[in-house]
DNA sequence: ATAAAAATTAATCAATTGTTTAAAACATTG
DNA sequence: CAATGTTTTAAACAATTGATTAATTTTTAT
């Protein structure tokens, strides 16, 4: 019942794994080796399935992308008020960085030191849309004066920045490892009341 | 007049070299010959001053944390208000990552994958009476009710995350990456205004 | 059952890695 | 100047890297 019980098929085998590495350590730091140990494959494999260590890399890399935008996308698009649309994003961002907490970091750092590496991040149309409605808010003076940007970097920073800090808080504030995800719960709440109230209340 | 003019002594030729490509790269993305290249010196130099690529780095590594805590060490522990403390806090951060812009990525990056590379950095205890002063405040009610550590995650997550997704940001909204230190100098103000209301009217 | 195709393996490749060596160049001191 | 110590160099070291090979096992199709 634990989490070796599955079997799969040897690509998929290949792709998990160096997923979980290459998350863990970013292309400079993980070796072909690395990806088939933790595979349990043949190191001739990786390049047999996905033709080079680079193509490999690059699929894992856009996958992350998908799964950062993909959660949000919907959401992003959706005809409702910001004052619904903005507490369901961060819930929405909040989950899915929970279930992978290094995803940010992951996200940030391969793509400062490999941005080659990063195919086709199409900025997605959602995003766009949900920009516009911020303009909007801002002209009708529904939602303090802004440009977009600012609500987008609120928003993405107060999320990612509690996992991306967590060895240096729990270093800092004494906080407990086990505990993390509470305060990450707790922080959760604050910093959605802290920004709706900025946002609504001026 | 330009930056190649400084000759220097041998060693700290090879420390800022070291400094520069490390910061960019990170330990794995760096070669000892990156390095030397960089630094317009033998190889061997590298060895010979410092005793390995791994000492060198642990060097620079702690520098670079040193220099993050430095500057707000005085300021932490300074008897004046938080009303005062906070802003100025947030300033000399601002300033400190506006001028290394990825001093952030730099240490979040490099801990998270190389935390045995990371000697002695001593939890400063001049953040032991900062967060001090945050729950004294909370007591006597001058500012909102909540653990310390939410108030260190705010100031953290809102002066770093905008240099941590410059390129995201550049990309996502598209803003001008010549201009982007404007958009960061209105974040600091909007981002300071929106915590010091949440701490401080309640 | 047999042939063809696909998947997997161990062994090996050249290139690059961090590090060391031994000699040369330079500086310092008597 | 000679002798000594320090700094710098080119060359080489073994180990590891990503990748390929050619042979073998397994699967599939006839």
């Amino acid at each position: 019942m634990s989490e070796e019980t599955v079997p799969l098929n040897t690509e998929k085998r290949i792709k998990e794994a160096a997923r979980k590495v290459f998350m863990e350590k970013g292309f400079d730091g993980t070796t072909s080796r690395d990806i088939a140990e933790a595979a349990g494959i043949n190191v001739a494999l990786t390049n047999y399935y996905f033709r080079s260590k680079e193509k490999l890399f690059k699929m894992i890399f856009e996958d992350a992308h998908r799964e950062f935008f993909h959660e949000s996308h919907e959401l992003l698009q959706k005809p409702i008020s910001l004052r619904e649309k903005i507490p369901q994003l961060m819930a929405a961002d909040f989950n899915l960085f929970s279930k992978t907490p290094n995803l940010s970091l992951f996200l940030l750092a391969e793509r400062h030191r490999h941005p080659e590496l990063l195919a086709s991040v199409e900025q997605p149309s959602a995003l766009g849309f949900f920009l516009n409605q911020i303009q909007e808010a801002v002209e009708q003076g529904e939602i303090r004066p802004m440009a977009p940007a600012h609500v987008l970097q609120l928003i993405m920073a107060n999320v990612q920045f509690v996992y991306l800090s967590k060895p240096v808080m729990v270093q800092c504030a004494n906080l407990n490892p086990t505990t993390y995800a509470d305060f990450a719960g707790q922080h959760q709440q604050l910093v959605t009341d802290m920004i709706m109230n900025y946002l609504f209340n001026f």
